[in-house]
DNA sequence: CTTACCTCCTGCCCGC
DNA sequence: TGCGGGCAGGAGGTAA
């Protein structure tokens, strides 16, 4: 499940292969993927249009075109490749674009579940409909203690809630929202309004350095997660809590154990992470 | 307005 | 062995 790591890792790596390469066409192979316009308008507008620049916001990759932003999120399993024309399409390649390289660039989703858009140009992406409730990125300057108060008015929600809810930060998923909530030394299921602003800020300062550090090395790997470049489990950020039900707590030997928040599988160490 | 539930999908895991 | 049922999961949609 690739989170803002991963796509800024996907991004990233697109730029350095592909750079400011021109879509010949595009094929659609499954047409819930394209959330915006229709199958065909996407595929006709597409043509001929060549990246200039790579972006990303929280989860969502944006690759800035001539006339167009296409907008990709990859949800739980989707992931692009860089491909020659001749190697073989596989069962879960559902959109290929033919590059004026003579390769193509496919995306690749067990489950179907993520979505590309279209949007005509305009002067900040952030505007359009894609993002309308999605608040700011983890990097942003503008995530400030005051911004997260902002946020809780009349709400209270458990702390990993908040976490995961794109609306508040963007970009944080399952995996990394269990190793912020450890990193602070807090129950998931704390209420948002039992955090000091001092314990609040360390939510900033700690959310961005895990996600740094994830970066850093090339975006966790955990089941299905590949690059773009194919590498998958090269690059490994030791987490600590997350899918770890039954091993050991690196802090204090406990037993880390699974429940659930929100509907969500989470994992804790009980004694490490304490309700407030 | 908010919260709870449903939907999209497939692979995997479990029990029989 | 093989089959069916249940489950996980990001985020948008809908019902209450």
């Amino acid at each position: 499940m690739p989170e803002l790591p991963e796509v800024q890792t996907v991004v990233s790596t697109l730029e350095h292969q592909l750079g400011e390469i021109t879509f010949k066409k595009a094929r659609v192979l499954w047409d819930n993927i394209i959330a915006y316009p229709s199958v065909k308008e996407f595929e006709k507008q597409i043509e001929n249009q060549t990246i200039h620049e790579y972006l990303r916001y929280g989860k969502f990759l944006v690759f800035k075109l001539d006339d167009y932003f296409l907008i990709a999120h990859l949800r739980m399993e989707g992931k692009f490749y860089v491909q020659d024309s001749k190697e073989d399409i596989t069962k879960h390649m559902h959109v290929i674009f033919d590059l004026d390289n003579g390769k193509q660039l496919r995306y690749h989703d067990t489950r179907k579940f993520g979505k590309m858009y279209l949007y005509p140009l305009v002067d900040n992406f952030k505007t359009l409909p894609p993002f309308k409730n999605i608040g700011l990125d983890a990097f942003d300057d503008a995530l400030t203690v005051d911004y997260l108060k902002s946020k809780l008015k009349r709400k209270d929600p458990m702390l990993k809630v908040f976490l995961l809810d794109q609306n508040n930060i963007a970009g944080i998923g399952n995996i990394y929202a269990d190793e912020i909530c450890f990193s602070l030394d807090l129950d998931p299921r704390t209420p948002m309004s039992k955090l000091s602003d001092e314990k609040l800020q360390q939510l900033i300062d700690n959310t961005r350095m895990i996600l740094r550090e994830a970066i850093k090395a090339g975006g966790t790997t955990i089941r299905s997660y590949t690059s773009s470049l194919g590498v998958d489990g090269r690059f490994q950020l030791q987490l600590k809590v997350h899918q770890k039900e039954g091993e050991l707590c690196p802090n204090c030997q406990n037993e880390i154990k699974k429940i659930k928040v929100g509907g969500r599988g989470t994992y804790i160490c009980d004694k490490c992470q304490k309700k407030l």
